[in-house]
DNA sequence: TTGCAGGGGTCAA
DNA sequence: TTGACCCCTGCA
């Protein structure tokens, strides 16, 4: 599959800190698993290639995944309100927003509080060998995602050898509340972005900063500005607030979500 | 080798 | 508003 699109570049979009299942190969290529799917993805000039993909597989699922349809270079211009956001634009030209699955993203930001992206990855990799299904790609075996029948019939033990610590009983308790349907992806979507995140935030273990990833990049909550100690550093050192949540909010509105993604990238891995 | 600080937070007091 | 929390990594 070879798709001719602007303003996607996969090292931006897999390394900006929204995922966790994709790996970068010797080639600068991606391989990543979604929706039980393996695939490769690489790209050159304005072109990506996604590699173990029918065109089928690409209407039904990988086309809203990668947001293929949205015009970011709308979105640049839009959230290009000063020097600070074009910098941080150009630095993350290729970013796109995932839209990642509801369960997984939600159990993925419940693990990502207070740790490192590598301890992150390595974690739900540890949770996916432990309780997801093998697929073999390119002569490698891949896991897939629990689901949260699976994570919910996990003990609170079998969780924390997998080193995730305290936020054992938080996956337990979220994985057991979307299995027993109390908490859905439909019910969600259904809600305005303040009702939504009220829900979420009722989940043991889900604060501001793992409610407003969940949302964000899993549901397109698009007006929420996840605020993180990176995000906090940049919008205190280049907007000088200390609000950064609610000044992201306010100057980008229905843009926040991507205007936090460039800032994200642009303050974390910047290092000129 | 050992010790310690700190990492994409959240809960409870 | 503050301390505790689980585990791992990097760095004296």
């Amino acid at each position: 599959m070879i798709l001719k699109i602007k303003d996607f570049v996969p090292e931006h979009t897999f390394e900006c800190g929204q995922c966790f299942r994709w790996e970068r190969e010797p080639d600068g290529s991606y391989i990543g698993i979604a929706n039980s799917q393996v695939v490769r993805i690489s790209s050159n000039a304005d072109t990506v290639t996604i590699d173990g993909c029918t065109d089928t597989d690409f209407e039904l699922f990988w086309r809203k995944y990668l947001d293929i349809d949205r015009d970011y270079s709308h979105i640049k211009a839009s959230v290009n309100v000063n020097e600070t956001m074009n910098k941080a634009i150009k630095f993350g030209s290729g970013i796109r927003i995932l839209r990642q699955d509801f369960f997984e993203a939600l159990i993925s930001f419940i693990i990502s509080q207070r740790s490192s992206i590598p301890k992150i990855k390595s974690c739900v990799d540890k949770l996916c060998r432990l309780a997801g299904e093998q697929i073999c790609f390119d002569g490698k075996n891949y896991y897939t995602f629990p689901d949260a029948y699976k994570v919910a019939a996990l003990s609170e033990e079998e969780l924390r050898a997998l080193g995730v610590g305290y936020r054992a009983p938080y996956i337990l308790k979220a994985a057991q509340e979307v299995a027993n349907g109390s908490i859905s992806k439909e019910e969600l979507e259904k809600l305005d972005t303040a009702s939504a995140r009220e829900r979420l935030l009722r989940l043991y273990g889900v604060g501001d900063k793992v409610c407003d990833c969940v949302l964000l990049f899993s549901l397109g909550k698009y007006d929420l500005f996840p605020s993180d100690v990176w995000i906090k550093r940049v919008m205190e050192e280049e907007f000088k607030t200390k609000s950064a949540k609610h000044s992201g909010e306010n100057l980008f509105g229905t843009y926040s979500g991507f205007a936090q993604q460039y800032l994200f990238y642009w303050r974390k891995y910047n290092n000129a």
